[in-house]
DNA sequence: GTGCGAATACTCGGATACCGCGTGTCCGAGTAAGTGAGG
DNA sequence: CCTCACTTACTCGGACACGCGGTATCCGAGTATTCGCAC
């Protein structure tokens, strides 16, 4: 259970998107360049947020991405869901109402949800939340706090100079 | 970033083992026919789970396997730990060191933590307190509020008639 | 009847295949900018 | 000088390989039971 390196990636890109100061689209190839990632598979994750409505992609010459929205309204969750999917961590596949022991047990209430369903689910509503409460334009704001020039240096990366 | 199957028939075997009364050691052909899993592999489950020390193993004819410690002691985090690994779900590469911006930026205190890892580490960490907040003994009464014939019909599928 | 040894049946444990998903790459469709000729 | 069509360069988007980890299985090492035989 490893989370996809695509999410890293996603979230610095966000970030550094909500440091510019006008809509101009960015490309992929700028966006790679700016950490050193692979920009085809960039562009793979990017498509993603886009098809989540967190990016507005522009085709053609001079084309590129920008944020769809303003960080404010874009949570970690969002970006994290983009890219994994969405799907609940847990699957429950109801194994108590299966062999001898669910068979025998059937007196019980399998109306009511699986108690191990439940509890992992609470973990993971609390996973859920904590990504939910959290916004880019606050994670740009804490790294902006010890690294006051990366705005300038993510501007002249992207070409705003 | 799916969590694997094994955890759910991990539980549920803890879960299990929890409402016998004596020490004697359950085989895992029993453990595996009372939820109708493959025995192979639920046997490479259990034995995840005796390296992390919440089963022993009794080898031999009439041998299995038994709680190495009492359901109020073990967590859900324990369990998911054993089957997962323990890893974190989230792991930094530190791009944000990388590329141009990286490069430029290196006026930053790159001795403080990433701020995507640590909104991230927030969320992860809400999680893993969350299961270990639960125990085995728990989820086990949960269960057996709204299906009380279970204990027997384990007692049942485990010999113990 | 009793004690002992071999055969047996059963169990855990690690070594061995299979498959899906994350990872990484490539090429085609589409668009804006630049260029040069004609009016 | 202005307009316009063509060429060019650049970008997104989806289709195409590769490798690792989860999934599933099998066989060997080890032990308690059971059976048979000698005493």
């Amino acid at each position: 259970m490893r989370m996809s390196q695509g999410v890293e990636w996603a979230v610095h890109t966000l970030i550094n998107l909500g440091c510019l100061d006008d809509d101009e689209p960015v490309s992929t190839t700028r966006l790679a360049s700016g950490h050193d990632l692979p920009r085809a598979y960039l562009n793979k994750q990017l498509q993603q947020l886009v098809k989540a409505g967190l990016l507005e992609s522009v085709p053609g010459a001079r084309g590129g991405f920008r944020l769809a929205r303003p960080p404010e309204a874009i949570t970690l969750l969002d970006a994290v869901d983009a890219i994994e999917g969405g799907g609940a961590l847990f699957r429950c596949t109801e194994i108590r109402q299966c062999g001898t022991i669910g068979a025998r047990g059937a007196g019980g209430d399998f109306s009511v949800a699986c108690a191990v369903k439940s509890s992992i689910g609470l973990a993971e509503r609390m996973w859920r939340e904590t990504l939910a409460g959290q916004t880019i334009a606050a994670i740009q704001a804490e790294a902006l706090a010890h690294a006051p020039g990366m705005a300038s240096a993510v501007r002249h990366a992207y070409g705003r100079d």
